[in-house]
DNA sequence: CCAGGGTCTGTAGCAGGTACAGGCTCAAGA
DNA sequence: TCTTGAGCCTGTACCTGCTACAGACCCTGG
């Protein structure tokens, strides 16, 4: 039996967040932010995907896995649409995030040590004096 | 002399932002949050603050730099208001925050490996084969 | 007397989403 | 056939943690 309204299974926004595992609302938020494109309608004004968005959509959730903000991702995508990007291009990219990685990094470590060795002078007792409270109380 | 409308040099808000190294505005938006009290108003309805106001500033922005997070700041100033505190309440929230700066540092760390292998891959020509971009791009 | 700095208020903007109201459309079940 | 529920559409508000700006005041020095 053949079925005339639609031969080929489109997807629509939920199946793209299904395949994904995008929030359905992120896909248009991406849309409206200029990082997924606009997709053709259908009659009933219904957004219509394909392959290529579902490749699109991964990429940049890759991307922000990797956590490259959405303006790096911006930068990625025109990389790639421009089609002659080159290896070089991307991975200046890529080394600049990659240095915003490790400062975090750095900061997070930072605290993790101060932290951890005041909450280890705590003697967890039900008493008022508290090395944690001391700390941020310092007059220093 | 004697100085007839203020016996004792009052803070205002700029005061209270030069002494703290706080944002003029921030501290507008901590008392609007609640974790700043409201403090006393003069005639000319500006707000007018004491050593306790610069004392709880510097609280909050040891906290902030410690990254707690501004609900982890209330929590921990109310216990410190709450009088009675005891140095395993705080010890409690202290290490759920440490747990969770942990929790980030795996997170990034994970990024950076990802990251520089990859990167590590590049030729850095100017030829159109990336790594970074196969990597984003996978079908896996 | 006026310029400039400070302060006041409310509000908008940033990233990066998330959520919800109010209205259509469509397919399946009774 | 009618109804019910799921899905989609739009715009808009909300979240965190600020930051900035407009338009009114107020105050001080020159």
């Amino acid at each position: 039996m053949i079925n005339h309204h639609r031969s080929v299974k489109v997807l629509r926004r939920g199946d793209l967040a299904r395949l994904t595992g995008c929030n359905l609302e992120t896909i248009r938020y991406y849309e409206n932010i200029g990082v997924m494109p606009e997709p053709p309608r259908s009659s009933k004004n219904y957004r219509v995907y394909d392959d290529r968005h579902v490749a699109r959509l991964r990429f940049i959730m890759r991307a922000r896995e990797l956590g490259f903000t959405l303006d790096e991702v911006r930068d990625l995508l025109a990389l790639v649409d421009g089609g002659a990007q080159t290896c070089g291009e991307v991975q200046g990219l890529a080394n600049s995030h990659l240095a915003s990685v490790r400062a975090k990094i750095d900061d997070l470590k930072r605290i993790e040590r101060v932290l951890s060795s005041t909450v280890a002078q705590c003697t967890g007792d039900d008493v008022p004096e508290c090395p944690v409270i001391d700390a941020l109380t310092e007059v220093t």
